[in-house]
DNA sequence: ACACAATGCGAGCGATAGCTCATATTCAGA
DNA sequence: TCTGAATATGAGCTATCGCTCGCATTGTGT
């Protein structure tokens, strides 16, 4: 028996143009819905008007409402993990403390990239079922950021990368994620910058051997 | 005009025995509708008759599925705050790195309480409009580990409080839901104990002042 | 110019949701 | 014992949901 196609995957292949910008349409039209009135509301009849396009064609792309949900979450993820792969790759060459630092103040910034579609991912999804996608986008960053530590190894404390992986990324998120969507008054001032110094101090102390400050940079070039 | 009362709020205090066995039996049922069906599929008709009532008697007590919802919530989180206020009790007299671990290993306790229905509370609940209160928990915690930290303000680096606390409460809280609910092939061995090594390195490293070990420590008699 | 495929349409189906209200039952106090 | 208040009942209302299907329109290849 075939494979059962997931209820999430997009009905067809949009062929011409004009299905093309339909299928935009949709997406969009679903983004701007969950932001302004919530998951709940956001009905398939309600997304088709505001695309300015009928039911029936929405349907012929997208099986379900969740199909155009997770459409929308990947289309933010893919964005994000661009912003995140950009920054791991120009931060690949610094030492661990500059290079976390970075780290911090970029993910603040893709926190910022579309705050209230990405605090409605973030609340309102039931992430059950078919939409657990919106988990996908951490097990990415994990990935990557343990390849980073690994190509840091020489200047980290000994330490299963897999755990300081999961203890960074996780705590990272969690710290940008709440400031931003929910102490949005940190934000504002030089606030920023201290939770920026504060982060970097958490995860750079945890990460990096004891005693002393600048010792093991030497190591970098054995 | 008077306040207006939040539709969370429950209806009316029920007096005799009966309505409160009946009351008792509503949120009892909801929980369990909750964590087997999860939040969409938990129908008001479905509860009242999981808890052998009619829906008349749950609109007698609580004016919406929502008020319900709330009221698992708030049974929820006193259960937790019971847990974590008798661990800081518990740990204010120790040296900050045992009382870092001992938390650490409260919260990890505290998401055993009822891991199905915690999980059910963190990714199903629309935490918009009237259900914000999951976010309660977190807030709570907040202030009395921000007191905790005031009472060994002599064993912490020069620190703003009100940062580092929310800096250890998001993480803390975040590692180990993550953990629990999403790595649960993580708690099983002696990796439980490892994450706990971890997270209190994270955070005694981030509270603790550098340079050597158990240094500051005299102070505390000072 | 013609035929067939691709695309678009939207009234309306069945299901189920949250919730009300007229009515019945039980309890507490006199 | 009797009466009014408290409590319990559940059929059924309205609204909205996700979604289908028969048909109209537009595009493509010949």
């Amino acid at each position: 028996m075939a494979a059962r196609r997931p209820i999430t995957t997009p009905r067809k292949q949009a062929s011409q143009e004009r299905s093309r910008v339909t299928v935009d349409a949709l997406v969009e039209a679903t983004a701007r819905l969950l932001v302004r009135d919530g998951f709940d509301k956001a009905s398939t009849n309600r997304i088709a008007q505001e695309a300015g396009v009928s039911v029936g064609s929405l349907y012929q792309y997208y099986p379900s409402k969740e199909a155009l949900v997770a459409a929308v979450i990947d289309r933010h993820n893919r964005e994000l993990m661009q912003v995140v792969r950009a920054a791991l790759a120009e931060v690949a060459a610094l030492p661990i403390e500059k290079a976390v630092r970075k780290l911090v103040v970029t993910a603040i910034d893709a926190h910022r990239l579309d705050p209230k579609l990405h605090r409605v991912l973030a609340e309102q999804i039931p992430r059950t079922g078919r939409l657990e996608k919106v988990a996908a986008f951490n097990r990415d960053y994990f990935i990557l950021f343990r390849d980073f530590l690994e190509s840091h190894r020489d200047e980290l404390r000994a330490v299963d990368l897999e755990l300081a992986a999961f203890v960074c990324v996780t705590s990272i998120e969690a710290l940008t994620h709440t400031a931003v969507l929910h102490r949005s008054e940190m934000l504002s001032d030089e606030m920023a910058e201290t939770l920026v110094d504060e982060a970097t101090r958490l995860l750079a102390g945890y990460l990096m051997p004891r005693e002393g400050g600048r010792t093991r940079q030497l190591r970098r070039y054995s």
